[in-house]
Order: structure tokens, then sequence, then C-alpha cells
DNA sequence: CGTGTAAGGAATTCTGACACG
DNA sequence: CGTGTAAGGAATTCTGACACG
């Protein structure tokens, strides 16, 4: 009903306390992960750490990994692999798309 | 992907502080609608209110009905109406549902 | 490297109350 | 009735650091 809805689950809205609860991590390792680049919260004015519920599912993806063994440093450098590969994806969707409109425009 | 999304919406994790921010309301008044029963938070384990952003949107269309000069007591009255009118409906739609399974097995 | 913890301070939240109207 | 505010206390969050490994 209200349109503002698109990004209700980007919303940095969440703080750190409850965070904890959600993902079962604690604060230290929450922040710690901050600082390796992992995660990105937004903050206050007064600088407190505000995270949406994407934050929440990366953090657990994260500490999946983790019990995996897999280093911080690791998780990093397979995140931006694969937010490569999705950008070059949609540069290939969009260039179909290109193309399918001028065949059109051909018939 | 992660599947405990249905409810990302009803989710009660947003305190009262960053609620103040979203809606432009104040501490006092949303403690107050609370009193007058016109939104129910959660609490934390220490007794802290959390909200969800299905509360935020509540409480924006009760901000709406203030400015109107509507009292709290018949913001209540008006929505447990619409509370009631809406169960009817789905009652109604079930046994809508039922005859048309019968209607069906006998072709 | 990843995480626990004690330390000190700042910001947040809570309740009950007085005020105005 | 609806809301502001000062009051005192409890819970939360923050940062930088030491510890272990």
């Amino acid at each position: 009903m209200t349109q503002e809805d698109p990004s209700l689950k980007e919303r940095k809205v969440i703080s750190i306390g409850t965070v904890r609860d959600l993902t079962g991590l604690s604060e230290r390792q929450i922040r710690y992960y901050e600082e390796r680049k992992l995660i990105f919260p937004a903050r206050s004015g007064s600088g407190i750490r505000k995270y949406s519920f994407s934050d929440v599912e990366r953090l657990m993806e994260i500490a999946n990994q983790m019990e995996e063994g897999v280093q911080t440093h690791e998780i990093r450098r397979e995140w931006k692999k694969k937010e490569k590969e999705n950008e070059n994806w949609k540069k290939q969707m969009l260039k179909g798309q290109i193309q399918a409109h001028f065949k059109q425009n051909r018939n």
C-alpha cells in the first residue's frame, strides 16, 4: 500500500544488540567483520551502527563461511568476484535486450 | 533465498529512537499511542520497545488521523471495526472455496 | 587471525510525574 | 485529551587496548 516498500530489506534500522540476537554472533564478531570490510552498517547521527535485514542475512552467510574455516580475507575476495560476475551478467542481459529491440524493428 | 522472509515486515527489531526518525513523531507520542492501545511493540529482554516496519506504517496512519483531529479513542474504534469486517470477508472467501471444491467433485 | 574481556564515557530508553489546556 | 519536559536510573553502544594463539 504505502509505496516505499521496495527497500524494506535494505533499510538500516537495526542496532547491534538486535543483530546479535538475530544472528547469534557476538557484538565483537559483528564489529570485526565490519573492520574486515565484509559488512557495512550505517551510522546514526550519534555514531550508533544501524543494520538492514540484508546485512543480517549476509552476516549469517559469513558465519557459515567462518565455520568452514574460511578466512575473512577469502570471504571478501570471493564476494568481490561474484559481484563482478554479476555486473557482467547484467551487461550481457542489457546487450541482449538492445539486440532484440533492433531485430524487432527490422522485421 | 533464506526462507524466513515472509514476515520481514512484521519482525520487531526497531527501537523507538529509529521509529522517531522514521515517522517524525516524538517518543512521547509513540509511547502514548501504545498506552491508548493503538500500537503494540514487543519488548527486549531488558524491557526495551521493539517495533516492526508494519508498526511504523501504522504509526504514520495514526499520525494522519490525529492531524485530522480524530481522537485516539475513535481511531481505535474504527480499527477494531475494520478488523472485524476483514475477518468476515475471509470467512466468506473460505466458504466460497469449499463450495467450489464440492461443485468440482460432482462433475 | 579471530575473538574475549575489562574500562570509561557517551547516547538511548524507561517509568512516573507535573504542567498546560 | 494529547503532548512537552525534567528526573533518576538502567541498559546499550562505542572505541582503543591487552590477551591468547
